[in-house]
DNA sequence: AGGATAACCAAGCAAGCGCTTGGTTGAGTT
DNA sequence: AACTCAACCAAGCGCTTGCTTGGTTATCCT
């Protein structure tokens, strides 16, 4: 599939996903978050994710000293990248509605492109860690709540929306993050399109649906 | 606290919950659809239900034949009540954007009132079920769709939002679930007010925010 | 008074859980 | 040739899980 070069970052290398295929560190990860993102962490056994690397499941704790370190290395990894993708997209738009759209382009690539399974369990699974690793995400996400708020204050500001950035920000990022569980790229409509729905529902006067 | 008594329905007797507390059942249901809640389906042990009922964790299959058969029916009761409630409030609504302001109140009602817990187990749990079950649910839960997809429709004709119905929905369902991760009444957003930005998302120049 | 029944307890079983242990293998280094 | 070490296996430990069993108590109906 070509890429979509106007708006989404290039995240070139990482194709199969963020995380490392040469080292069983990575493929361990990646198998993790795809069955926590199918089954739920408390759904998901250790030997499920041994299994699926064909090995034995006391094996896994060569590589990670408990299953809850694993999930926790699967998020973080999504939240470094993820903070990093956003800031530059952001950094590279033109105007207002334009940061906008990046916003939301980064995000909904996120949670369909090669990174979904891990940004899913980032977006879903986070009741399963104690509060205060919960805590340490929240501190590496700060970042990226700011960035959103930021943006969506210049758009109230420009007359785009009236909805308080903190409110929007918090209602836009439930409609995104549930597309996970209905919206599956390769049907009718593209991952393009749906940036610019997300994008008609966020702001006033940029509705091109149709 | 006073009822909204414009646009919300009165659920009236149904005061702590949708469940018959009179009844050892109902009870069991109350207070798994809190634990469900808090700690999700597979992170809540039958004992976890039991102790909240100040009963011995044998004592549950003398009410239900499995934990399955619990959450199942902790589902089951809220989208019965919520298909009647939905159905009723939009069946009272004068306009186009009464009627959506509707759909809204009611379900945020459900994720926030006194129905908040069972409703945000049907919202976020469904994946425990197995997919059987999982298609007997969504079949109680095809007159709520078709509620939602008839008034967006209407909304769309009638030039309030760009958005095809069907994505503005799920649009909609995932901002609106959303909230029971963020949101909580009592704090400086009111419930009322809270609708209005939801409305003034979904729909154009609906928006009074501020 | 006698019988049925709903609601529970006390005890525990079989299976599955996360994780530990001690040992093996094979590639890389010197 | 000797050594190191990451990556794994085979076995199983201690605990928790959902659920079963046989029996007890209180209430209601006749």
């Amino acid at each position: 599939m070509p890429e979509s070069t106007r708006t989404a970052p290039d995240l070139a290398g990482a194709a199969p996903g963020l995380f490392d295929m040469a080292t069983p560190r990575g493929r361990l990860l990646r198998i993790a978050a795809r069955l926590f993102g199918e089954k739920g962490f408390a759904g998901t056994t250790v030997r499920d994710i041994a299994a699926g690397l064909g090995i034995q499941s006391g094996s896994l704790f060569h590589h990670f000293r408990s299953k809850e370190d694993i999930l926790f290395a699967v998020m973080e990894m999504v939240v470094e990248a993820i903070n990093r993708d956003l800031a530059e997209a952001v950094a590279a738009a033109p105007d207002t509605a334009g940061r906008v759209r990046a916003l939301i382009a980064v995000e909904l690539h996120y949670l369909h492109g090669p990174a979904s399974d891990a940004t899913s369990v980032l977006f879903h699974e986070w009741r399963a860690l104690p509060k205060a690793r919960r805590s340490v995400l929240m501190n590496g996400r700060a970042a990226y709540f700011d960035l959103w708020q930021t943006v969506l204050a210049e758009a109230r500001a420009a007359g785009l929306t009236p909805i308080e950035p903190e409110i929007l920000r918090q209602l836009l990022h439930g409609a995104l993050a549930w597309t996970s569980f209905w919206y599956r790229p390769g049907g009718a409509l593209t991952p393009e399109a749906l940036v610019e729905r997300a994008l008609a529902l966020a702001l006033k006067d940029e509705g091109r649906a149709s």
